[in-house]
DNA sequence: CAAGGCTCCTGATAGC
DNA sequence: TGCTATCAGGAGCCTT
């Protein structure tokens, strides 16, 4: 369940040992892996096969790869399982494999795209017209994330307070703020002592704004784990670690002391999926009219 | 247009 | 033992 971090601990494994390399041969193993590709499988092996890859970028919780002529890119979201391995050629096929990219070298890997559950994929898109990037046209409407120099701080306390929404709900809008995901946002929320149905429209500037440092503060710390990892092993382009080495504070730990107060922690259905709290740090909101 | 709900997928696990 | 139900969840898409 890759978040920011552990997308960016796969990013710079590819810019490590990608970037550069020009593509020989592609296999499409499973359509879903492809199913954002306009033209479908073939045609994305077929337009890939002889490009050569430029820097790796990301956005959140994308990453793209630019081709050399910058005005078309190779975009990958890892959705909840997916992976990018670069293994040596002729080693076993995983059992999950649906994209392989062989290379035009002597280096003797490849590029491989390993995903169990099929909501991560690859694609080919069109830059968006003057992006220096070449950030692919269908991810425009995705925010900077927290990490990106750019991030409009300003813009994003007022668009906050703009929205009729709760603050959970807020955190997990990519077009609002991009990389946080249902992990990140419990661990930011508990530093915050926030409810996650809390308005936004009732967050004061200052706590927004402490809100923000929280969500950096577990991103930057989580990436500082994944980050050191990734280069003893060159297969593992693949960004584990991150929270799964870490210690989370509320993520997974229903019925377990707080570790502020000592009260139990709880878990709540939530958007089909769970949020869990502190019941005493984290109040539930006086409900509105 | 904004907000919220539905849906895709597979494997681990719990429960009977 | 073996089956079924439940859960995990990012984000496009649909409805209201």
């Amino acid at each position: 369940m890759p978040e920011l971090p552990e997308v960016e601990v796969v990013r710079r494994g590819l810019e490590r040992w990608v970037a550069g390399r020009s593509v020989a041969a592609v296999e499409v193993l499973h359509p879903r892996a492809v199913r954002r590709h306009p033209g479908g499988g073939v045609d994305f092996a077929a337009r890939l096969t002889g490009q050569t890859f430029d820097v790796p970028r990301r956005r959140g919780k994308y990453l793209w790869m630019p081709l050399a002529e910058r005005d078309l890119s190779v975009l990958g979201h890892l959705g909840m399982s997916g992976q990018l391995l670069v293994q040596p050629e002729g080693a076993p096929d995983e059992r999950h494999l649906r994209i392989r990219i062989r290379f035009a070298d002597d280096l003797g890997t490849e590029l491989r795209f390993v995903d169990q559950r099929t909501f991560g994929g690859l694609s080919l898109h069109d830059s968006v017209p003057g992006s220096d990037e070449g950030l692919p046209d269908v991810i425009a409407h995705i925010a900077r994330d927290p990490l990106d120099p750019l991030f409009d701080e300003g813009a994003y306390h007022l668009a906050l307070r703009a929205r009729r929404t709760t603050v959970k709900r807020a955190l997990l809008d990519q077009s609002l703020i991009s990389g946080v995901g249902n992990i990140y946002a419990d661990e930011s929320l508990w530093r915050a002592k926030l409810h996650y149905e809390r308005p936004t429209a009732s967050l004061t500037r200052p706590k927004s704004t402490e809100l923000l440092g929280h969500v950096r503060d577990v991103m930057t710390a989580a990436l500082a784990v994944g980050g050191t990892s990734f280069d003893s092993l060159y297969v593992n382009v693949n960004g584990e670690s991150g929270y799964f080495d870490r210690s989370l504070d509320a993520y997974g730990r229903e019925d377990e002391p707080c570790r502020r107060c000592g009260t139990p922690m709880r878990r709540r259905p939530w958007m089909n999926r769970s949020s869990y709290f502190c019941p005493r740090c984290q109040r539930a909101p006086r409900a509105s009219s």
